[in-house]
DNA sequence: ATCTACTCCTGATTGC
DNA sequence: TGCAATCAGGAGTAGA
């Protein structure tokens, strides 16, 4: 499930790979969800990683004045592995191989992507993504005058990278839980102190899944590398006719909004 | 310009 | 137990 939580604390886990030359990539399937420039980044042989950040969910490495761009799709993850270690794992795609490890991209669905960036930062895919929704930029009131035009639903809202980067399909249901707003309120409905809410609703909840992160870390430096995202305690997804948490009446009803899944409490979130 | 439905792919789960 | 149908967390794209 990587939402902007899942990507930072994967972000987090490669750290010891900035200042590590890179000896050499291997590429077992250039097929992801754009194929992968082979000759590219069999080229990177000897260069440094300088800086390995997050923007949105995309995990950016930046190497001087290039850059390669990950994004994790659907089901996307990347472990830490012995140099050397031969275990080669279903759907292992991409291995950087570094002096003191190695850096594995697998992804059984295909859905994620790698790019090599020629000058940092230059790249459709970080066109037109909204601001970081744990920054100032993002407050009740770029939010009320961002959507309060929108016909859409405010769930679909929240999901459009365009007005807020980082929030995927999950986070979104817990965030209008926690605001206690309905998922399908059009979001030209949403007054100003919803707006309000809903962005303090979005920090709070999405801080609490960092620091949930954080505390699975450990994981990444395994033998086996990643053993998978952490699951933060939901109060809805998933929770479908279960009795609501705040609430303890009304139980969890589940449809469907924009071919995803929507939970909520019909009585909390009115 | 906005919005919705479709699409890529494999694996886990559900239903018969 | 086996097999087929259904569903899954992202997001670009085509078309309404």
């Amino acid at each position: 499930m990587p939402e902007l939580p899942e990507v930072e604390t994967s972000v987090q886990a490669i750290q010891e790979f900035v200042n590590q030359n890179i000896e050499s990539i291997k590429i077992y399937n250039p097929n992801l969800r754009w194929k992968v420039d082979s000759s590219a980044f069999n080229a990177l042989s000897g260069i440094k990683v300088k800086e390995i950040s997050r923007r949105a969910k995309y995990i950016l490495i930046d190497l001087d004045r290039s850059q390669i761009l990950i994004h994790l799709g659907m089901t996307g993850t990347l472990r830490i592995a012995k140099k050397n270690s031969n275990f080669y794992k279903k759907h292992d795609h991409i291995e950087f191989i570094f002096q003191r490890g190695k850096l594995i991209f697998n992804d059984p669905r295909r859905f994620g992507s790698m790019h090599f960036i020629k000058k940092s930062n230059e790249h459709f895919l970080l066109d037109n993504l909204g601001p970081e929704p744990l920054s100032k930029e993002f407050n009740g009131e770029y939010l009320f005058q961002k959507i309060k035009k929108s016909s859409s639903p405010i769930k679909t809202t929240l999901m459009n990278q365009a007005h807020v980067v980082g929030i995927g399909n999950i986070y979104a249901n817990e965030i209008l839980f926690e605001a206690k707003i309905r998922p399908t309120r059009k979001s030209k409905t949403i007054t100003k102190k919803e707006a309000s809410k809903i962005s303090l609703s979005t920090k709070k909840i999405l801080k609490r899944a960092i620091k949930a992160g954080g505390t699975t870390l450990q994981d990444f430096y395994q033998p086996d590398g990643n053993k998978g995202y952490f699951k933060i305690d939901l109060a809805v997804y998933g929770r479908t006719n279960k009795t609501c948490l705040s609430c303890k009446k009304e139980v969890i009803k589940r449809i469907v909004q924009s071919q995803r899944a929507t939970y909520f409490c019909r009585k909390c979130q009115a």
